[in-house]
DNA sequence: AAATTATACCACCAAACCAGTAGGTAAGTC
DNA sequence: GACTTACCTACTGGTTTGGTGGTATAATTT
């Protein structure tokens, strides 16, 4: 059941961005310094995040990456698909899933059609803003 | 964010027990076949549920497995808790993690502990007597 | 142009986990 | 004693996880 690393730690360095974000590009290295995660580590999952347009990146002297988009446009759910390629709870319901033989007979299928909406929704309710503003009151 | 083979199996098996629990013990030899799966992996299973009183277990001929209470009392949440460990979305979460140093300024970690226990809630609101009676419903 | 800084790409690796197998033992029935 | 069934231990082959190392490439400064 667990999140993979690939979704927290792609989570954790853009809000890292988002906490700092008047400072212009800002270097991987300088991120994995502050988050105490392995920068190359984390240097193979941003791209994902730079193709599907989450983040800026520039290269030389002075880049880094950059948030492209008001806080309250990151939802956390569009982030977890990214790097974690789904959140479905069973193979049956993953996206490129073929269709199970069972399916119109199988007793826990609605229960996982169900569960896998709940945690979509779950997610999709939450932005980055979200996270920064409950970081105490929660 | 998958849900093991070992839950979803112990799920199927226990509700073929449940759908056959008029013909006193049942051996899992039946059950294999009639579900499709592997008899010695999910013998492999079934011990972790009978030592926790979900399941009599009877030796010898005649022998196999019965439910021993009411589908009712059987909660999803329960059995995919005993045979997945816990289902804990972060590490952090897990029953016997360390105490995480960052926990106290963690955005994040409202948002797990908000979703584990949702996700706990969600498969402890759901029992075997729900999951035949919906079958066809849902 | 040289040096620096940083992204992007590629191959590799150790450990853990997953799904399943093999073989044997304990307990019960006929 | 033969047979059946639960139960235990150990192993295995494959995949995933969480990385590391090296290099190419692109942009910027001096």
């Amino acid at each position: 059941m667990l999140i993979s690393t690939r979704g927290r730690y792609a989570l954790r360095v853009l809000l890292d961005l988002a906490e700092h974000k008047g400072d212009g590009y800002i270097p991987m290295k300088v991120v994995a310094e502050r988050q105490g995660l392995s920068l190359k580590y984390i240097q193979a999952i941003m791209p994902t995040l730079s193709k599907n347009n989450l983040i800026e990146g520039v290269h030389g002297k002075g880049g880094g990456y950059r948030l492209s988009k008001p806080l309250s446009e990151y939802r956390v759910g569009d982030i977890l698909r990214l790097t974690e390629g789904n959140l479905a709870p069973v193979t049956c319901l993953e996206c490129d899933a073929k269709p199970c033989v069972r399916a119109d007979s199988c007793p826990t299928l609605p229960m996982w059609t169900e569960f896998h909406k709940m945690v979509n929704d779950y997610f999709d309710g939450i932005t980055l803003e979200n996270l920064l503003n409950n970081k105490k009151s929660q």
